[in-house]
DNA sequence: CTTCTTCCCGATTTAAATAGTCGGGAACCA
DNA sequence: TGGTTCCCGACTATTTAAATCGGGAAGAAG
């Protein structure tokens, strides 16, 4: 699982907008503005978000998007998960692990790269978007 | 720290030439062979292998590569670094951790991407190479 | 119903990094 | 001298991620 500038993106945003969360939806705009990403890439970013299930949105002058979690509940590795379920993530060979090494038949490096995803996804797991906020102040 | 493929040649290269080496320098070919890496390529990795003094080198017919520290002195994390260093290894922002976020100032997510980075650190560092050769059997 | 705003969709383009190649040169040995 | 190997630097190809674009559909307000 690798972090990509797009990965970056989308927790960004979800963290601005967990922050600034009111009653009303926020806006692309706002996100894009505050947390310095390309606006049109992140209308991008946050369809993948709403197809995840993640957040919800609404159109028009009063629209923006909504975040459907709770702050304390929705952790890093999530959002990353939802990025990689569409894409249908290739990435590195530390993070295909399991099943697919082009090597030999039975791979000495496969438990390897297994312990290493796995020491990562604990660490983006046992983060929430809610401590992140707290750490910020 | 991202695991490119070049990465993994190196690795295995390495092993490779751990596991074959006796009295004689080990030749690009055999282990290009016994390892699938295009030799052309290796030729390129064993270069920096050895400006990194992970091997010795010696040309001509009885020529090859020698493995200079003992492969349960030798990690992962070793190999990888010797890579990284040649080709100012600006990698993944997971990876950048310390010193350069692009965003604001002080930023949040800098100590997440660092816990991650220590996370995969400490796989590959405590992973030696004889290790990998026991594990072979 | 017109207009303005926003989300929305698919295709396309741009940029950048990785992967891999190539020709030729230098050490080493017989 | 000739064959083998490592060696060097530049070069090309391939793939992936990053970003852009034009236009369409929902929603609210005058």
């Amino acid at each position: 699982m690798l972090v990509t500038q797009k990965k970056q993106y989308a927790l960004r945003a979800i963290f601005e907008l967990a922050n600034q969360q009111g009653d009303k939806p926020v806006k692309t705009s706002i996100i894009a503005e505050a947390q310095a990403i390309p606006l049109r890439f992140l209308e991008v970013i946050m369809g993948q978000m709403k197809r995840a299930g993640l957040v919800a949105s609404k159109r028009g002058f009063f629209g923006g998007y909504t975040l459907i979690p709770p702050p304390d509940r929705l952790c890093v590795g999530d959002i990353f998960r939802a990025l990689d379920r569409e894409e249908n993530a290739q990435s590195c060979m530390a993070c295909a692990s399991k099943g697919n090494c082009s090597f030999l038949g039975d791979c000495v490096f496969m438990d390897l790269w297994d312990q290493a995803q796995c020491a990562m996804d604990a660490v983006y797991d046992r983060t929430t978007i809610q401590a992140l906020i707290d750490q910020a102040e």
